[in-house]
DNA sequence: GCCATAGTTCAATAATATTGAACTATAGAA
DNA sequence: TTCTATAGTTCAATATTATTGAACTATGGC
């Protein structure tokens, strides 16, 4: 029999985990690659495209990190998990949150990658 | 000889530090506390009063990483070390996280905080 | 000099995170 | 229905990080 998987309810989710789980690298890179895309991504493909170096089981720890502290939703579709971020719940919980996250550290990015010397 | 209070420099400020930061609910706490007060304040006083149930040395880590991340700059006056947040530079290198995540954490605490039944 | 206040450092301990191995879940083929 | 493959989870061992008491440094006043 399948588990059910279970999603906090947006009431019970904190800014502290949120905090928390996107101030991991890894994590971070997890819901930027799922925001890219519409519908959603299983685990797999978005370790694949990450080209994350860690096993599945970390992989996976990180999944269940950001699923507890409310950032994504994960359904199951055969034998895939699909996973997506909770943007428009997020958004009414926190608005402009995750928003105002993305975009300083799109802009860490912006200022660390500076052209090369010619 | 006096050891010269170092500071990173904003540039090297990272998004993840900041979030790792505030992700401790102790730290935040210290973070809004100094946000209250023109001018600084000293770690005792701080810890005094959000009456932090910590050793002090605990209490020195927690301002050690806030110090390090970028978040708050220290200044000795006298035998004090005066902390204050580094508001204006933050808002530079990140415009608007600092407010937006602090919003959040009041949000939440609305939420939280619901008027007893009478 | 001595004493008091403010804070840091360090090494031991406590708490979290990472990982390999074994497990469950689902689908499709035999 | 059983076998095989893919996708992901759980668990217990290990590695990393956080907390703390004790000893330390720093500054000012007596």
């Amino acid at each position: 029999m399948s588990r059910v998987l279970t999603h906090p309810h947006m009431r019970d989710v904190t800014v502290a985990a949120i905090l928390h789980a996107l101030s991991d690298p890894v994590r971070l890179g997890i819901v930027k690659e799922l925001l890219k895309v519409r519908g959603g991504m299983n685990c797999t493909e978005t370790a694949h495209r990450l080209k994350l170096p860690m096993p599945k089981s970390t992989c996976s720890q990180h999944y269940r990190i950001l699923r507890e502290c409310g950032l994504i939703a994960s359904e199951r579709r055969g034998v895939d998990l699909i996973c997506s971020v909770r943007t428009s719940e997020l958004q009414v919980r926190f608005p402009g949150l995750l928003a105002s996250i993305l975009a300083s550290y799109r802009k860490e990015r912006a200022s660390r990658v500076k052209p090369r010397t010619p």
